[in-house]
DNA sequence: ATTTTCAGTGTAACCGATACCAGGTGAAAA
DNA sequence: TTTTCACCTGGTATCGGTTACACTGAAAAT
């Protein structure tokens, strides 16, 4: 079926298709019958702008492209939609991107959403190095980035919760609750969110005067299973600590299933407080005290700056650190012993 | 800065654009040593041709879009993931659309895409009668369903799991365990799936001469509070059924919860059974029983599907019905009467 | 009465590619 | 020596819009 063109609508208005693109882009100066009649002829014909012809002159399209490792992933997901619901109440579209946090994947990515002329570019899953960002910042694209950050991170636009903060506040919890053996449960070692999350652990327990032990320090990768199999040889040791803090939600869980497998009660002989309250978390058999990143929100407001920003052609960068929330549910009291 | 054009290159190269048009489209009608030079310039310029240029043109921009009802669906995401990775293979872009199962935004997205002028939209969460569908279908863009299907399906593309084929396979591996008080969780109840999934229940019963008690059927709406809700009042009823067949994974999650509330053990005393195989059911904690979509699969399955078929330009409907597969985990027994 | 202003519209160039047609070149065939 | 023809290459229209500029005629200003 052949697509109506503004030079159809022109044609039977007995106008040129500068007075129909007039009457599209809301311009004064045009006679108001003029406007009516090419009104009515468009919505006759149900037509609409070809968005590639206008966008090669204004070299947008209104889109927007979204990088994630993997969509599946429930923070992730959270975060798109967040930020998809924002596109569509301004008229944008969504480029969906999934890099499984390999790089030549995002470079492509990125190559090709330069291709395309999306307006912006939202990072939520990029490394401390970052080639797919490097990439993307030559084009002159705007960028913004939501969740975590690069090691150098000037000039970015960023939307990010304080996540040594939200690690302070995990671990000040754990102590106040009078836990003194605090072991750390981490994610992707040399990983903004891992280590700032690690370094809220460690100023937590400075300021409450305990030392930092070794042997509570676990390596971990931000996933399930990973975390359970840790789990269970956390539950083993001698001197087992009576509380982890996990650097993420999941890691949370696959320690809690440890816990039921091995038959350890929560939070009676293990506390266990995540990172992230992803949906799973507050489920009922699970009921995770964990530091919220308020993720919906997070992504919602991103795409909220972007779009802003794009509109009002605003190149000064926004950088906004939100504040963690604590969600306390039942996987926390104090320990046994005390 | 600015954008490299393929006039810059030919400039740059002594020959005209039309020939380094033809070096991008690879034609055989070039002279190798001007091949050479061109791919050089371009290599050192890093160019790549405009993608909305190109599209004006070819009316297509290599890009498929999907309209997915929540993407923080579990189900959602994975199929998501599934037709991303196939785009990706084939060069192609995504755009994602969140529906929130409202029609209006449904059309809403569909007019963007064909303003965008894709090569193609998948629906993955369309009703039994869709306006948006109806929409992207006079616009004579290719269309594929996934995961369910509307009322007149004729002539459409679609990949599907047998649906009527799973329910009757979960409700006929409980009549084998001895199950006679089978009861079905619904989902909404005017759906594809769900209409489908209960007439495999009615089958699967009949066919062992039971009959279908109204007592037993329960009508959900495929989350997880309902069902939970639900639950208990199914297992505080007097007859309580010894097993349930719920329309989904999400509803059998929601009813175990229930369970482990009141105390009734799963799966001693009531068997569960669920659909879809979503990545929570396989949580060590959890184990459900349940029909699988091979929801990854499917969603890839279509992707190449529609992506071969806009290659090939072949319009003719292809409809697959893919089987699912029986998922035995932990939360199906012999009920404990017989 | 003459000039200025400006609302309302058309013309044509342009965005960055593709595609068709035609022209030029040189080697092989006549 | 001329013709033929394959092989390259350039010119130009085109896709569907936007926009700078020019033009018209009527109202306002002088």
């Amino acid at each position: 079926m052949k697509r109506i063109t503004i030079e159809d609508i022109a044609r039977e208005c007995n106008v040129s298709k500068s007075t129909v693109s007039r009457v599209l882009n809301n311009s004064p100066h045009v006679k108001s019958s003029t406007r009516k009649k090419v009104l009515e002829v468009m919505k006759k014909y149900n037509y609409t702008p070809n968005i590639l012809a206008r966008g090669l002159i204004a070299k947008k399209i209104g889109a927007l492209g979204v990088i994630v490792s993997d969509i599946t992933n429930p923070f992730h997901s959270l975060l798109v939609r967040g930020i998809g619901d924002i596109c569509r109440t301004y008229g944008y579209s969504l480029f969906l991107c999934n890099t499984d946090g390999r790089v030549d994947e995002e470079i492509k990515h990125v190559r090709s959403l330069i291709q395309r002329s999306v307006d912006g570019i939202i990072f939520a899953s990029i490394k401390l190095k970052d080639e797919g960002l490097e990439e993307a910042k030559k084009s002159g694209i705007p960028i913004l980035l939501v969740g975590r950050l690069p090691e150098k991170e000037e000039g970015f636009n960023y939307v990010i919760v304080d996540n040594e903060l939200g690690g302070y506040m995990a671990v000040n919890y754990l102590i106040s609750l009078g836990h003194r053996k605090i072991a750390y449960l981490s994610g992707p070692w040399d990983t903004w969110p891992n280590i700032r999350r690690f370094e809220g652990y460690k100023r937590a327990l400075e300021e409450a005067g305990l030392s930092i032990d070794k042997k509570y320090i676990f390596k971990g990768d931000f996933t399930l299973d990973t975390a359970y199999s840790i789990g269970t040889k956390i539950l083993m040791m001698r001197d087992r600590p009576t509380s982890v803090f996990c650097a993420n939600d999941m890691s949370a869980i696959g320690l809690l299933e440890a816990c039921m497998e091995l038959g350890v009660k929560v939070p009676e002989e293990m506390s266990i407080i995540g990172f992230d309250d992803i949906p799973l978390s507050s489920f009922r058999t699970i009921q995770l005290t964990t530091v919220s990143q308020s993720i919906y929100d997070q992504g919602a407001l991103a795409g909220k700056i972007l779009l802003e920003k794009l509109q009002n052609e605003d190149n000064t960068p926004t950088q906004l650190t939100l504040p963690p929330k604590l969600i306390i549910r039942k996987t926390c009291a104090p320990p046994k012993e005390v």
